[in-house]
DNA sequence: GCATTTATTCAGAATCCCTTCAGAATTGTA
DNA sequence: TACAATTCTGAAGGGATTCTGAATAAATGC
């Protein structure tokens, strides 16, 4: 899963990032909304923590840029304000939830999984799909009932294939969505074709039916 | 451990919070109705102090949307009125406890551990996993009916696992149910593997198995 | 206030797994 | 069929992560 914060506070946004890290995020920091509006031009983050209190604009502008672009990508608003009109006028343009400076890191991390989850998968904890159960919160996956050891690269890549079942995904989208650094990623696919190998040969051992269809010159489909 | 204190008297919920972080909760104040139910919508607390009186609403139906939600937290309604038919009203809603205002700190906080007690443990106030035996009363430990001598730590981070088990629980939530305060604490998990270790090396030399798993890069799971 | 237990920090060791690579297999095209 | 492009496979290096034992700091109990 891959955020980005748009927050000026270094020193926030590196705890942020650090806190987020541990809990298996891969995060991307935008200091301003001219950056932000440039990152989430070139792609669809899982997460948008917008902090709307930056120098350089109105921040319900860029949420309202964001949400008109049609993006996929949720947004919590951070503010340091906690006045009900600003809360209200977030929510309205479109914002999934709204966040009230101090917060614990817990909560916002919390949140996050709940908006995803809302945007990703209908709100549901817990992934039935025949034989294969993914448990969000547990993080964990079985089949039949029986545990299936993941990595976390196998987890990211099967919770991704998932949250597009029977769309087919570029290479360069799961790229993207499972490498942390920006770009370096095209021409080197060779680690999605090794985490692919691994996890499916993991999931046909645990009695898994081989849900993952590679389709020649596009990328895959997890077809169901 | 972590608690919703929902209260509009601000000299009260001020006191309350002092007092249960004496007793290591991690406290989460909302002045009204709007605000609880926006927490308690993206974060499951181990226990919810809902008083019923407030001006932006009527507590009960509150109490009606977080039970109907299925939500696993615990609530404990807090009045001023001390009548039976508001007792019982609030019970038949799903509260698990009331109390009427005035009380004393010392039996709000029996009563919140009564409840985490209950709803965690379906009422069992001794764990049974197998050879494993937890008694959450007399916080003691055996294996095979003979005594665990853990410390502190040891046992605060043992329960917690077994709370969760089954469940990937990251080092973030371990540190910050170990530590209390939500401090720098990331970036350095190094008492984590200490306590780990030592919890893990005597539980085996007391004839238990290994029940607690690393998961590389996710955190641990206690796994039975 | 002192002795003892407990909690945390630290550095080095061990482990895991992510990525890369080279060669093989498969698919699509001519 | 032959060839090129793409994908798969197994193995290996190296970086990140976790473990360990010991030292230091803090807390507890007498």
């Amino acid at each position: 899963m891959k955020l980005l914060i748009v927050e000026d506070e270094k020193e926030l946004s590196k705890s942020i990032v650090a806190y987020l890290k541990q809990e298996n995020y891969l995060c991307e920091i935008a200091p301003d909304f001219k950056t932000a509006l440039d990152k989430t031009e070139s792609f669809d983050y899982d997460c948008v923590l917008l902090d709307i209190t930056l120098p350089d604009g109105n921040g319900l502008n860029v949420l309202k840029g964001l949400k008109a672009d049609n993006k996929t990508d949720g947004v919590i608003i951070i503010s340091a304000k906690n006045s009900i009109d600003d809360r209200i006028a977030g929510l309205n343009l479109g914002a999934d939830d709204y966040l009230a400076k101090p917060f614990h890191l817990s909560e916002l991390s919390a949140r996050i999984a709940a908006v995803i989850r809302r945007r990703r998968f209908d709100g549901n904890k817990v992934l039935v799909l025949n034989e294969l159960t993914i448990d969000t919160l547990a993080k964990t996956v079985s089949v039949n009932g029986k545990g299936v050891d993941l990595t976390r690269k196998e987890y990211d890549l099967l919770l991704y294939l998932v949250s597009n079942k029977n769309r087919v995904v570029s290479k360069n989208a799961i790229a993207e969505h499972l490498s942390g650094d920006e770009a370096d990623v095209f021409d080197n696919f060779d680690f999605i074709y090794a985490h692919m190998k691994n996890l499916k040969k993991k999931m046909v051992q645990a009695g898994c039916e081989d849900y993952i269809k590679s389709i020649y010159g596009m990328g895959y489909k997890f077809d169901i």
